[in-house]
RNA sequence: GGGAUCUUAGCUCAGCUGGGAGAGCAUCUGCCUUACAAGCAGAGGGUCACAGGUUCGAGCCCUGUAGGUCCCACCA
């Protein structure tokens, strides 16, 4: 019994209902099986607290497509998924909902604090997971990971430890950038740099024993505190007498040396620059050079500390204002210019970074850094699209060691043990009985976690089971296909890269697919503060996954950005709608028992056409998605089904289909056209499943009840048994007869009811005896031309003077309008188009007879050409004979 | 300061290794033709930013200019 489609398309009656079909049945769990090849993708883990927004919908459904396809390709496909416990992001979220509470996590410390979190991930963990499901995204949900669950929390130690024993990670006493906010280290991939209006406050240093001073320019005067020397250019004329004296620093009691340092700049501000080691970066690496003391003059909220004298307990910007007045009351204040500059900002919170010198932990990046280069260099690793291979070398060739200790508590905690009596410091997996040195049984462990990016580095492998050398390690690993957005090279994929080479030898992946943002209707970033986020789910909601994931594929080409448009998604949803009435319309016309596969014979070529059509279409969309222009190959699809099946062949064959119960032949036509419609709509719907997996599926399933998914159908291959391309092109000719009857008609405001009688005018013999075989195999023929009989003949004769007509490339149209015709109006038409011609011809022979075309160009374009101006002269011909005719 | 990228129809964007400019939406004209008005059939609309160059041939390759976007960068 043929199960039926409801009658309107409503994605929300089949897409719950179809996920949990796939669950059940496990079609998204790929195993270890050598008879099949592995692919593999990581899935990026979203934030346990996340939400999911269009970034994620984009990014997974890319992904789901490329693990449908090569699933359905016989590839054991396994998309891995997971969640990253996100460290800030996390602890933030905790603390503010603690705060809420009333509790403070300093009271409340540590082990408390990371039950709460740990509690806040239960409960929140699974949300973005579901929504992710909502999408219809087919990942391993078996194989669903934690970067703070126990395998992955064992690789990080692993490779902390390999990475500390080999010289790779060190502590050290560095400039780091310190976000007073969230009082805690962040790695240079985490500052933003933002334009902000300020100030340069020129300040007079004056010179000791001397009543001249010098004249510094700095847009922080608050860190004058901190510093140790002034710099010059050493050839700089204008103060190389200074080099050497001292200056009095103001505000202070402190003398402090002029410096030569090529750093300085002789053409900027005044030439002369205060160092402040302690407080940037630039200074730092100044004050390394000449030996200089660092003062750091600020608490961790970014407060001046005891170093401070009056200024004291204030805050950095205030201590600004203060001393900024008490500088211009002593007179060392010259001016003030307004100046805008960058200013690093915490990506996460806004606030304005402050270099300090810290004891922290560091990943050494040199050697790593060329590994990962060298991957590139070497074809191992291909970014797609190739313009972010730029992007990727220009930051390893510029990388700075990589600050990975954090000042939180939610996260890895670094292996690193103190003895509580000598300070002594251990590294180890497992926290020492008793310190090594003096035999001191307290040991501490370090305070520090890890930075997030440190466990998600690891991703690739640590989900598959490494350091073990698991089953799936060895046959997953490395992954094929990366997809991500161009905003978290730096922070993800670079050191995936890295620490896959350095941990297994290999690149955790051959390519990273990258994708833009998606951005609002007006150009803008989606974001909370203005409000203009578009939520997945609402789209889904009102219109389906499916219409969600043809709106985020279609148009849009790797690595560029997009705008998000309602009326978009809705053209996706009537394209759902056209796949699901077409379908419909063809299972209405299916006979109870299904149709028998028609002899060879008994296919009429319009059947053979759209056989041949859909089998090119296999190709070239197999072609696409190899090359991961998933736009394009979806895009192919769509017009596919719309134009050339939609359009042309259902309306071709329903006459078919409709004539059933005339005689025996019609039936065995029927069941020809039938046949023909459900094996291409079945090729279709394979190609269309992987960007729309839902409705795909659904009728899928109902079209051939005997099958069981659609996803694990085989993916179409071109065949030889379905080149028909004599079929095809009389398929083609007639087309293009129809298409110029429709449009004279339409021309001339000739109703539908008034149907008129057409010839069809052939000068050879093979265009007539083509064209006969259609119109006898071809029963829709009269009704898509509106005419009331076709005849094809090889003169005009019998055809009345007054007759329109047009010329079509294979044929010449009359079709007797009577007084419909506008005889003036049609002498005007077919001049227009002797003109048309005239220039087409013009052109063909200008390439023609130039010399250096039909010598240089391949002969198959200049034979190309030739064939041109040999149908368009024919062409004209045709149309001026018919000119003179009505002008005679 | 360096780099990337973009400039194509009214709007949003495609356009693969160079060989006669495309889609969706919008507009206009006919149609409720018994799968679909979330539809059907037609139509109009582009010196592919500008200027050079390479080539038989350039939206596509090269150089420069203008404008936009983004990334990186230690000019205080």
């Amino acid at each position: 019994m043929q199960k039926e489609l409801a009658k309107t398309y409503d994605p929300k009656a089949i897409e719950d209902q179809l996920y949990e079909k796939w669950m059940e049945n496990g079609y998204f769990h790929a195993k270890v099986n050598p008879d099949k090849k592995p692919f593999s993708i990581v899935m990026p883990p979203p934030n346990v607290t996340g939400q999911l927004h269009m970034g994620h919908a984009l990014d997974n459904t890319m992904q789901d497509i490329l693990t449908r396809y090569k699933r359905m390709q016989g590839f054991e496909a396994l998309w891995q998924p997971g969640t990253d416990h996100a460290a800030i992001a996390t602890e933030v979220k905790v603390t503010e909902k603690l705060k809420a509470q009333g509790i403070d996590k300093n009271e409340i410390g540590r082990e408390k604090f990371l039950e709460y979190a740990w509690e806040w991930k239960e409960e929140y963990g699974g949300k973005i997971i579901n929504q992710l499901k909502k999408l219809g995204s087919s990942a391993d949900w078996e194989r669903e990971r934690f970067t703070m669950d126990e395998g992955c929390s064992k690789a990080v130690e692993e490779v902390f430890m390999k990475l500390y024993e080999k010289g790779y990670i060190y502590k050290g006493s560095r400039i780091i950038n310190w976000c007073p906010v969230c009082e805690t280290t962040i790695s240079d991939a985490e500052v933003e740099h933002e334009d902000q209006n300020g100030f340069f406050w020129h300040i007079k240093y004056p010179i000791v024993g001397s009543n001249e001073y010098v004249e510094i320019a700095t847009t922080r005067p608050e860190t004058l505190l901190g510093d140790t020397a002034v710099a010059v250019n050493p050839e700089d004329e204008r103060y190389t007498h200074l080099i050497g004296k001292m200056l009095k620093l103001p505000l202070t009691d402190r003398e402090i040396p002029v410096v030569a340092d090529a750093y300085v700049d002789k053409e900027f501000g005044t030439g002369c620059v205060k160092i402040t080691p302690a407080h940037d970066p630039n200074d730092f690496e100044v004050g390394k050079r000449h030996d200089l003391e660092e003062i750091n003059i600020m608490n961790d909220n970014a407060t001046i500390n005891s170093l401070g004298g009056k200024y004291a307990g204030m805050d950095r910007y205030e201590a600004r204002k203060a001393m900024v007045a008490d500088l211009e009351e002593q007179g060392l204040l010259v001016k003030v210019v307004p100046h805008t500059h960058a200013v690093g900002t915490h990506d996460r919170c806004g606030t304005t970074v402050e270099p300090m010198i810290k004891q922290q932990w560091f990943v050494k990046m040199s050697e790593m850094g060329k590994a990962a280069i060298q991957a590139l260099e070497d074809g191992e690793l291909e970014f797609v699209p190739a313009s972010y291979d730029k992007t990727y070398l220009h930051w390893l060739e510029n990388i700075r060691d990589w600050c990975i200790s954090r000042q939180l508590w939610w996260g890895h905690r670094i292996p690193a043990y103190y003895c509580d009596q000598c300070g002594e410091m251990v590294v180890a997996r497992q926290k020492p009985e008793k310190c090594p040195k003096c035999g001191c049984v307290h040991m501490t462990q370090d305070e520090d976690t890890l930075d997030t990016w440190f466990s998600s580095a690891l991703w690739p492998f640590s989900t598959l089971g490494w350091p073990e050398k698991t089953p799936e390690l060895e046959y997953f690993y490395p992954t094929n296909v990366l997809v991500t957005g161009y905003d978290i090279i730096f922070f993800w994929v670079i050191r995936m890269v890295f620490s896959g080479l350095e941990q297994t030898g290999e690149s955790p992946f051959k390519h990273v697919l990258i994708h833009g943002l998606v951005r609002d209707s007006q150009g803008r970033k989606m974001s909370k503060s203005l409000g203009n986020g578009i939520d997945p789910l609402e789209v889904i909601d009102k219109y389906g996954a499916d219409a969600l994931r043809l709106s985020l594929m279609t148009g849009n080409a790797p690595g560029n950005d997009m705008r998000f448009y309602w009326e978009k998604v809705e053209a996706s949803r009537n394209f759902a709608n056209k796949v699901w009435n077409a379908s419909r319309f063809i299972m209405m016309n299916m006979p109870e028992n299904g149709v028998a596969k028609p002899e060879a014979d008994q296919l009429m070529p319009a059947d053979q056409w759209i056989l041949s059509t859909v089998n090119d279409l296999s190709r070239d969309v197999t072609e696409n998605m190899d090359k991961f222009e998933l736009g394009i190959a979806v895009q192919k699809v769509y017009d596919f089904i719309w134009d050339e099946f939609c359009d042309w062949y259902i309306e071709i064959a329903k006459l078919r289909m409709f004539a059933r119960e005339d005689s025996a032949e019609a039936a065995k036509s029927a069941d020809a056209a039938v046949w023909t419609c459900q094996t291409v709509l079945s090729q279709a719907l394979k190609l269309l499943h992987p960007f729309m997996p839902f409705i795909t599926e659904e009728i899928y399933c109902t079209l051939l009840p005997e099958e069981e998914s659609v996803m694990i159908a085989e993916w179409p291959v071109y065949t030889d048994a379905w080149n028909f391309q004599a079929q095809a092109e009389m398929v083609e000719k007639v087309k293009d007869v129809i298409r110029s009857v429709r449009t004279i008609r339409a021309d001339m405001n000739v109703p539908n009811n008034k149907k008129a009688k057409v010839y069809i005018v052939c000068d050879n013999e093979k265009d007539e005896k083509d064209f006969i075989v259609m119109k006898e195999t071809m029963v829709a023929m009269e009704r898509l031309m509106s005419a009331s009989q076709v005849q094809v003949q090889s003169s005009k004769d019998g055809i009345s003077d007054d007759a329109v007509s047009v010329v079509t490339p294979h044929a010449v149209v009359y079709m007797p309008l009577e007084e419909l015709v506008d005889m003036e109006k049609e002498k005007e038409r077919l001049q227009n188009e002797a003109d048309r011609l005239t220039k087409e011809i013009a052109r063909a022979n200008g390439m023609l007879n130039n010399e250096k075309f039909t010598s240089k160009a391949p002969t198959d374009k200049v034979q190309a050409e030739r064939d041109k101006l040999a149908q368009y002269t024919k062409m004209k011909e045709q149309v001026m004979e018919r000119l003179a005719q009505l002008v005679g």
